[in-house]
DNA sequence: ACGCTTTCTGAAAGCGCTTTCAGATGAATC
DNA sequence: GATTCATCTGAAAGCGCTTTCAGAAAGCGT
């Protein structure tokens, strides 16, 4: 009943091709070299009969699983295509299989859903994986690259992440210059590395212009539309004043389009906006969103990049910073940007 | 040197309970009993010994992969993540691996890269697999459902979709009860399904109000920007006289705006324009863009069910349409729908 | 022609599980 | 108490590969 799918098998093309089994795993594996006739033989042997060798009994006898997994916590976000986008593809490029996991946290965790048993390597993005499950991988020495986070106390992981920093003290600093001094900051999600260093970014930028920081202008964003609009509706509320939001996110920042849009609000004239990412959308809402772009496919790729160093025995760059620049629209106040 | 990973091995834990290792098969698998004081033991020696059952070894001995694969020919378009969200959820639930794999046509491929080696069952979406391997597939009997397109001819294979020709008929009907006669219509990709349903949905709702369906109003819009972009170029360019656009989805629309804006018609007085998905941005661009909801998330989620189905050997539906929903707002001209 | 490498090859031993099969155990029946 | 059954259990045979190991074949120098 199970034998369904069974096809031809390794000693299936030994037999046709008149060679070992060994000799056939020999061409296979293309290590150990092999007598150019039979290699041929068995070329032929393998085309004629189909055969694909089983992944399950490769791995059960070198220990090589072929194939890496991705952890994330939630499949949200406008940006998440493209990183998916950059690890697919270099992970394909290098011949691995990508297995993916999202640990979503109601979930009930039947067995240990990925680790060393059925990966080679893992790629970690944000706070999706528990300290403790990076702390064991770490231990024994189980190779893994985290996106967007970086490792606990002590741990050299690599670190694939993009100048958040660098790119919120642009954006804040191009408000600035415009004239803006009461700028709402929305924070990611609590224990988020982005919007840790966002905020350092937003903080620098301040004090590089001698703007003091005001708590009151800090607000919880989440990195989504949903909590940005109620996080801008209750500043408004409060009577908080302030001429320009950084939304800690584009994402975000449609939510804060939405608050202002309700409260009346012009976008830029009463509040400047800006976001982070710069994804598809950006340029095509009401008005163009000024923002930065972070190179988040790009980001992708690296992070396979080193992950594959790590597997490959090599080095990794135990922090990759991707350059993130400066998008200027029209949420900002700057005419003509579109 | 690979021997990095290994721990706990099924047969340390049969020493550590002092059972036989087939035993403990039987507590890790629950489907034979086995007496209570000793499963308490196995259960015991697993969680000192931190055994977790290695995939590779299973999927060898039992021939179930305990993985489903998603194939999909590239990572674009803004409803991507919800299809993949809505997979990803209801096969964990389930407690399957989700492998991901994309058919980017340019990728050497070097070995089969997804199938019935290392899947239980295939989700497909479009037409990322060719027309051979599904035959083959289905030839022996493998599982899989297709997302978003029909079966080859004589193949019966569960496929999931949502209305597309209902979907597109009820914008259309819209844009004419609207008053308007001349409607472009942006074709998808050559071959895919969902355009060819809401081609149809299309001319069914300009017959139905009497309207001769016209050749000349109907161009490539390929599901993206561009395409789209330069399509609505070329009509204005080529002096095609034209009162609407139904642009084929939300992602051409974009592409729609600009050239519209660009050659100064404006939305929607000149030319109504209305999508097809409802994706997030949708309801933020300028105007806020009329379109039809599409289920992505459910399509997922459903296809996961029905391949399910078929794992467990009972019968699936051959084909689930889900339901799309008119969603009004204000690039057909419908004022106060935002 | 003889030893000595060097290169290639097959036998066989696993990798860590599942599953069959036959046997052991104890309960139930007469 | 003997017989029959229903339950549970362990030994052992694979699942389909990789990899070691030792031997065969072929090349080389003298």
């Amino acid at each position: 009943m199970n034998h369904k799918f069974t096809s031809a098998t390794i000693s299936d093309v030994a037999k046709h091709a008149g060679v070992s089994i060994a000799t056939v795993s020999r061409v296979l594996n293309g290590k150990t070299p092999v007598q150019a006739d039979k290699a041929e033989r068995v070329r032929q042997a393998i085309a004629e009969l189909n055969f694909v060798p089983r992944p399950a009994a490769r791995t059960l006898a070198s220990r090589k699983t072929n194939t890496i997994g991705l952890v994330f916590s939630e499949i949200r976000g406008a940006f998440f295509p493209h990183l998916l986008k950059g690890i697919e593809a270099q992970l394909h490029e290098a011949g691995y299989e990508l297995l993916v996991y999202s640990t979503h946290s109601d979930r009930p965790i039947k067995r240990k859903p990925i680790g060393e048993h059925n990966t080679d390597g893992l790629l970690v993005f944000t706070t999706s994986l528990e300290k403790e499950e990076i702390a064991r991988l770490y231990k024994i020495n189980f190779p893994m690259v985290l996106m967007h986070e970086t490792p606990p106390e002590g741990m050299n992981i690599p670190v694939i992440t993009v100048e958040n920093k660098d790119g919120a003290a642009m954006l804040v600093n191009h408000l600035i210059e415009h004239g803006r001094r009461r700028i709402v900051f929305l924070r990611g999600p609590e224990g988020h590395e982005d919007s840790v260093w966002r905020e350092r970014g937003y903080r620098e930028a301040l004090a590089a212009h001698n703007i003091p920081f005001d708590e009151a202008l800090v607000s919880s964003g989440e990195f989504d539309q949903e909590t940005a609009y109620h996080a801008i509706k209750k500043l408004i509320q409060d009577g908080v004043d302030f001429d320009a939001v950084f939304a800690g996110d584009d994402d975000a920042s449609i939510g804060v389009y939405r608050a202002l849009k309700e409260a009346r609000r012009l976008i830029p004239a009463d509040v400047a906006v800006v976001g982070f990412d710069d994804v598809e959308f950006a340029r095509y809402i009401s008005p163009p969103l000024t923002t930065v772009r972070a190179p988040i496919e790009e980001v992708g790729r690296e992070a396979v990049r080193q992950l594959l160093a790590l597997l490959n025995g090599e080095q990794a760059q135990s922090l990759v910073l991707k350059r993130t620049e400066l998008v200027i629209r029209e949420s900002c106040g700057c005419p003509n940007h579109s």
